[in-house]
Parts: C-alpha cells; structure tokens; sequence
DNA sequence: TTAGTACGTCGTACTTAGTACAGTACGGGT
DNA sequence: ACCCGTACTGTACTAAGTACGACGTACTAA
C-alpha cells in the first residue's frame, strides 16, 4: 500500500496536536460530543486511528484539550476597559455565545479537571479586570463564582431544551402538554400553555434578565467601586 | 444450568423497572456515571446483562429514569408555606444537597431532553409556589430560570473542582501553583494563593451568598408580594 | 552515494461497551 | 396433563478505546 504522494497541496500537512484538536472540535460541532470517537476523527484527518496517538496521549487529553479550544474563543475582557461592568457584561455575553454555539462543551465540562492554558488565561484576565476596578479578593470570589455560576447553569439549561429556536415549538409541546396527565401538574401546564407558548416567549431571552440581575448584584458588593 | 431456587427469602424477588433504576442510581453514586453499565448494573442485581431489556427499553431509558430519581429526592416547596422566600430558600438547598450526594447527574442532565414524572411534580410545584405567592407568569419564568441558572451552575462549578473536600487542598493546589509559569498568569496565582488557599475559606460557602442575591432579586421583581 | 536511524503511520488484535435474536425454565390456566 | 406467556440466559455482532510491533520516509553522517 503507497502513499498517494501524488497528490500534492496542504492535504499533505502532517498531523500535529493543534491539527487534531481543531479536527474534533469541528467534528464536535458537527456531530455531537458522542459523535466524537477516535475512528470518526482520524477518518476525518485522512488517517488510521492509531496515529493520533503520536499527538495526544488519549481521548481524555483530546477532550481536555477540545474544552479548552472553546474558552480560547472567548472574548478577554480588558482590565483597561472604561467600564468593569461593561466588560464584565461583555465577558458573559461572549460566553454565552460560545457555550451556544458548541452545546455540547457544557456536558464535557463537568468532567474535566484539568484547566487549560486558555482557561487559566480567561480567569486571569477576569481576576485581573475585577482587581483594577477595586474589589478585593473576597469579593471577586463572591462575584465571579455567582457570575459563572449563572452563564454556565443558564448554558445548561439551553442544552437541556427539547427543541433548538423558537418555531415549530408549538405543535410539539402541544403534543407533549396534551400527552400529559393534565391534572396531575396543572400549573405547569397552564404555565406552559398561558406563558412559555405565547407568540412573544422566548427563553433566551432569560439570559439578559437573569445578567442584570447577577451584575446589579456584583456592584452592591462592599468594595464595589462606586458609580 | 438450573436455578439456584434452593435460596429462599428477598433475593428471590423479581427484577422490575423500580429495582433496575434503583441499583442504577446505587452504582452510579458508588462508581460515577461511567461505571454504570448494562453488565455491571445486571452483575449488581445478579442476573444477566439482557434481563434488563425486559424492564427498560435501553441504556438511555435508565439514565432518563435515574435522573428521574435524583429529582425525586428533592423536597417538594409547599403553596401554602408560610414565606415563599423561605421555600424557595428551602428548595434551593435541598437541590444542592442533592446535587452534592449525586456529582454524576449534572453531566446527565444535559443530554437528557425528556424530563420524568417526578421532575414535573417538581416543577409543577414551584410555579405553584409562586404562583400562590402573586408573582405573575413573566416574573415567574424570570424567577425559574435565573433560580435554576445558579443552582444547576453552581452544582457545576462544584463538580469541576478537582479535589472534594477542603483538606489537603492545600499540598495539591501548592504543586499546581507551582508547576504552573506563574508569570502567565499573575492574578490567578496571586488570587489562588492571597485568598483561595487561606485558611478560611471555603468554596461551597459562596452557595449562601449567591443564593442570597438571587432570592433578593427575584424578590424585588414588579410582581412580587410585598413584605 | 550510502547506511543508519528516528519518527510518523499503519495493521492487527484485545478489551469493554450496547444490544439483537433465539432459546429455555417456570408458573398459571384449561 | 398440556400449553403458553413471562422472565431470564447464551451467544454473538457491532462499535469503541487503545496496546504492540512492523514499516516506510526523510534526515544525518561517513
């Protein structure tokens, strides 16, 4: 079996860690965190399976390495900025973003222990950012733990959404609500029917609501600076 | 390969849909949720892997169902408490303690889309809690989803954490720390050594205090009772 | 130019999953 | 006494992670 060197061109990149990293994460997106299997990836680079061994000690190191690929796309927040709020808000909205566009990073998370360097480098820059707005240490662990907190259960609750936008929602939950045992939980339903249902709802719009509240909150902390 | 029916007593009791889901929920609190497999679930009920698909259709029936469990764990908020602050303070608590007993169901959640009969009861309950209290439909899907955002999050951030409890943090973090090029991230260090690693301080306590702001916040909301 | 060598890749195969299919034992109704 | 449905078992297939050793290519040094 010869290579087919006769094709020339980047195909004949050779494998790197960086390489096979970016490969399952775009697999990920495409396919689904159970999507993501040692075959499908080296299928998807052009190669058997054992190979991506000489690059990555094991799947584990591929989903720690995957997770920290996402918060490498997060926005950093400037310690400079005109406001601590503003980039705080900014840092949470990019967040969200993110976490929405690679749903499956979320589930991933719980079992990585291991952050990465593009992790470490986030918290840093938002310690860093909360420093120089004034707060102390007690503070920004208040804040960042109760921010984080919210984005990343508020994530969680997207994923676990049944459907994806706000269409075609209806005739499903119709299905479902009417499936269901009416009176054996009347007010969901009717909460459901009389709120979540109605042509204006959207629960993604929850996430500005819910911000405001945890920002408002960070800002009445003692050695928050005042405005 | 004969019965060993010359064994009397409980052992004898025939598998069912409950003692499936039930030995599951034992052996993924004693193994994590990856040790909760067919065969050592049937090993656990002494019987073979494929009695099992007589009880649940498949392995994602089990996991729909124990996470189902979990949520039947929780204290159910009463209407007609006497505070719904202190309901709501009171499930909120019960659902992080319940989190903390099961750390391998957060990581379920997020892929399971078919909520059980006893997460509806639960949820059925707290919009009649609040329901009971005045706050409106809108302030009331306000309320939940910034409610659930923190605690499913906060959960979260609690499974992420890489050792349990906070002794012998210290030796760990310190190793960390110092493999760590601490000039890469000055404020991480300064923040994990300053504040994090002293004494006093203790990560589950920032529960309390973003709890706390979440409960004021939702309290102040145009259609809450006023106190 | 040639021989050696290191490294990246592949072939094969072992282990552990989930689960389909076809039995088989036992208990209850005729 | 027969039959049959229910609950369970045996066997085996597929897909996953990955250990081990072979092999080809590209660079080095004589």
């Amino acid at each position: 079996m010869q290579r087919s060197d006769a094709t020339p061109g980047p195909s004949r990149t050779p494998l790197s860690r960086a390489r096979v990293l970016n490969a399952a994460l775009d697999l990920a997106d495409a396919q689904g965190a159970d999507g993501l299997t040692i075959r499908a990836l080296a299928g998807a680079l052009g190669v058997k399976p054992m190979a991506l061994y000489h690059h990555v000690q094991n799947k584990d190191a591929i989903l720690d390495g995957v997770v920290d690929l996402v918060f490498a796309e997060l926005d950093l927040p400037d310690p400079n900025g005109p406001s601590w709020v503003g980039e705080l808000r900014r840092r949470a909205e990019s967040m969200r973003t993110v976490l929405g566009r690679h749903r499956w990073a979320i589930g991933l998370m719980e079992s990585r222990r291991a952050p990465g360097p593009a992790t470490l480098r986030h918290h840093d820059a938002v310690i860093a950012l909360l420093h120089a707005a004034g707060f102390s240490f007690g503070d920004i662990a208040h804040a960042v733990a109760f921010l984080d907190a919210f984005v990343y259960g508020f994530a969680l609750q997207e994923a676990m959404l049944p459907f994806e936008g706000t269409d075609e929602v209806h005739e499903l939950a119709e299905e479902v609500l009417a499936a269901m045992p009416a009176n054996e939980y009347p007010y969901f339903v009717a909460f459901a029917r009389e709120h979540v249902l109605q042509p204006g709802y959207d629960f993604s719009a929850e996430f500005a609501v819910g911000l405001g509240f945890v920002l408002d909150s960070i800002a009445g902390l003692p050695s928050a600076p005042r405005s």
